[in-house]
DNA sequence: CCCAATCAGTTGCGGATTGAAACCAGCATG
DNA sequence: CATGCTGGTTTCAATCCGCAACTGATTGGG
């Protein structure tokens, strides 16, 4: 009994007036970011993904598709050969901040100070600073300085 | 395999190395960051959030549970009242940065043009600009101009 | 050409996770 | 006492996930 309204590449969300809620419904799963991650770090190949995340092969068949098929990757055969790969899009590459965000905030409170991780830095080994939300006036906004407000 | 560090309320990490992979084993999974949406937007109670997100209510329990025990959120006594409510702690609020960049991608990216979503205005009603990575001299980043780093 | 290895999956199968709906207990009101 | 609201818990079916085995198409070497 779904009605499809209009061209529909992925119906039914889970709130359709909220964007939060759209980008969740196409990368909000255990293993789709860290598949995106790793295609920002250079993995271009089903087993390089493979490696570099652990994630179970079926399971990586299965996210590489839907990626591919939400238009964050793209198939093309490999310059170098005529094995294929995967390659980010101008959608996926636009993933970055949030992959940033994430990285900072468990760089923040995830770590005990003086444990191992990894950090992101710039040509020039600088470390990249923190992403801080401000108004267009460039004072720092925060949960209690914002608001939602619905647009048509 | 005892490995009590400190106090350890959610072991062996997808990723231990990866600030990234830590924060999504924490909320990266359907429902958690749109509670922290809501939290965010003003909601208190169960049946709140309940309302706001349309999840089933023995799963909205166990992420409140988690994201509680996460120190996502505390969970106090009203102040205009005996019924006890939950807000966001500190590291629930560090989160802003990263619903507003799913929400920004998700604005780009995931409407069709003229179709109607919520948008983050700040106090005087002005949209939130786009929050752009740059480099500590001011510079643009992207997924070509950094690299990870391991950190000790 | 033949054998082996590698890559990119696919299939089958148990076990864990999720979701919808029903049930339940405490409290407040009428 | 009956009703309604809040904050859950229980039940059970459906789904998801990881493991392991298998396929099938390429390279790569002798």
């Amino acid at each position: 009994m779904p009605r499809s309204t209009e061209r529909a590449p992925d119906p039914d969300w889970t709130d359709a007036a909220c964007p939060v809620a759209r980008t969740l419904d196409l990368v909000g799963d255990r293993w789709s970011l860290l598949v995106i991650r790793d295609a920002m770090d250079g993995a271009r190949s089903f087993t390089e993904f493979q490696r570099r995340t652990g994630i179970a092969r079926n399971i990586l068949t299965d996210r590489l598709r839907k990626l591919t098929a939400h238009g964050f990757l793209t198939q093309r055969t490999a310059p170098s050969g005529r094995r294929r790969e995967y390659v980010l899009t101008e959608a996926g590459r636009d993933l970055f901040p949030v992959i940033l965000t994430l990285r900072q905030w468990g760089e923040r409170h995830a770590f005990a100070p003086g444990e191992a991780h990894s950090t992101l830095v710039d040509e020039h080994g600088t470390p990249v600073p923190e992403l801080t939300p401000t108004s267009a006036d460039g004072t720092p906004l925060g949960t209690g300085t914002t608001q939602v407000r619905k647009v048509h």
